[in-house]
RNA sequence: CGGAGCGUGGUGUAACGGCUAACAUUCCUGUUUUGGGAACAGGCGACUCCGGGUUCGAAUCCCGGCGCUCCGACCA
């Protein structure tokens, strides 16, 4: 897209009103717009890198079997109270509002509830399982302190996905699975090195449920490190038990200061006993269905990367994720001929199908340049009086740096 | 929810209880300029968060709200 036609600007400084690193880079590069604590709007350059995460997650989220649906926000009273969770004394950060005749609605902050009923109505035989779904929704938690900007909010996008199985093994099978689904996204989403499976409690079903948590001095968990198995623990959970069972020793861990991008969630029976969620087995019986739930916050994942791969000039997005592949960027000269060849460039390229960001606005270098180090795409492309007297253009990796001059016709 | 700090043009800041609320930036007009946020000239833009109070006089002091940030608590 022609950058002079992008309504966001951007800004020389940050509000003062924002004082975590994610927030004030992704306000003044324009990727989103604070509305209050804990609440953000996405704005087009935001939203592209959102839509990004998004389709990253569906991607893996398919190739485990996933079937994609979406959900309601608001919440049924009648429902949550089936499984005791309507209660403000067991869950305080509902947000809760009334239709006109004054019957209770909730806003939902997870979809246990909702989905396990849903399936009742589907599931019946043995034959209907295995089955899992997933959506992005919107979730709403009335927190008591909303922080850290996007890493913390009242209302973020979350995918969530569920499993219906009929065995524990079968349950434990597909768990496994979508632990390697999740280790695949935090790596193609470029936070792989970064990012720890890590083990931490596990309610009533199970011992463990497992975090994903990515280092950052921005997070609010503490985990310990163990950097040769590549595993952590919630410092929550931290004891001699779970030292024997993971083989690990205190003293090769490291305390690190991480955020949660992802869990996954051992549910047992405790959903389908709630909605009497069964199945009829081969032999005629009747069994509860055994679930597991697996989150991903893309907002968050969103925060966590403008928090982790930024640099002092601003943001840095990997390709998978980034809002366009390209920026390309003119320094144009007097006769327009600078101007012309750049047209004909992003025609072409966008022609291709690449995602490009055209600076074509009347603006100096410098302005262009720092802009470009903000927002962060990948490649910068410049082409100037300059570029084209040796017919070529200049690419420089956002990443690293690098500057290389491209012949016209490789391009 | 407990504690602390802060609310002044779009943004960042300044202003002893006293003149028309100042500066920078953004934005608009024009001239000029074009490889790292250029220069000059002119201009728009603020009931100083809201409501009370003290005072001859309040952005400034007091009280009460509301909002924002941070620390803590909380956090499938």
């Amino acid at each position: 897209m022609r950058q002079s036609l992008l309504f966001t600007k951007t800004r020389k400084d940050a509000p003062k009103d924002e004082v975590s690193r994610n927030a004030q880079l992704l306000i003044r590069a324009g990727f989103i717009h604070k509305e209050m604590a804990g609440v953000y709007s996405y704005l087009p350059l935001g939203l592209r890198v959102m839509n990004k995460i998004v389709q990253v997650i569906r991607d893996e989220m398919n190739a485990l079997g996933g079937q994609e649906l979406f959900l309601t926000s608001l919440q049924d009273k009648k429902v949550w109270e089936t499984s005791g969770r309507w209660d403000d004394a067991v869950v305080d950060n509902w947000f809760k509002t009334k239709l006109k005749n004054d019957s209770e609605l909730g806003l939902g902050f997870t979809h246990e509830e909702p989905l396990t009923n849903l399936m009742t109505e589907y599931l019946r035989s043995f034959r209907d399982l295995p089955v899992f779904v997933y959506q992005f929704q919107t979730k709403f938690r009335n927190e008591a302190r909303a922080k850290s900007g996007i890493m913390r909010g009242r209302e973020f996008l979350m995918k969530d996905l569920y499993s219906f199985t009929r065995t524990e093994k079968e349950h434990a099978d597909f768990y496994e699975k979508a632990k390697q689904g999740y280790i695949n996204i935090f790596k193609k989403i470029g936070l792989g090195d970064k990012t720890y499976v890590t083990f931490a409690s596990g309610g009533s079903f199970s011992k463990y449920s497992h975090e994903f948590q990515t280092l950052t001095d921005a997070g609010e968990d503490s985990i310990f490190v163990d950097e040769k198995k590549k595993i952590a623990i919630n410092k929550e959970v931290l004891n001699d038990e779970v030292l024997a069972d993971l083989g690990v020793k205190r003293d090769e861990l490291v305390e690190k200061k991480a955020v949660e991008v992802g869990n996954i969630f051992s549910l047992g029976t405790k959903f389908s006993d709630a909605f009497e969620l069964k199945y009829v087995d081969e032999k005629g019986e009747k069994k509860l269905v055994i679930m597991g739930s697996y989150g991903i916050g893309p907002g968050r994942v969103m925060g966590t990367v403008a928090e982790v791969l930024s640099d002092d000039k601003g943001l840095v997005w990997p390709a998978s994720i980034a809002p366009f592949a390209i920026h390309l960027i003119s320094i144009e000269d007097k006769n327009g001929k600078v101007k012309a060849e750049a047209d004909k460039l992003y025609e072409r390229l966008t022609k291709k199908g690449i995602e490009v960001l055209y600076d074509d606005r009347d603006a100096r270098p410098g302005e262009k340049f720092a802009d470009s180090d903000l927002i962060g795409i990948p490649t910068r492309i410049v082409i100037s009086e300059k570029t084209l007297e040796s017919d070529s253009v200049e690419a420089k990796d956002r990443m690293t740096g690098t500057v290389e001059m491209k012949k016209h016709e490789r391009i």
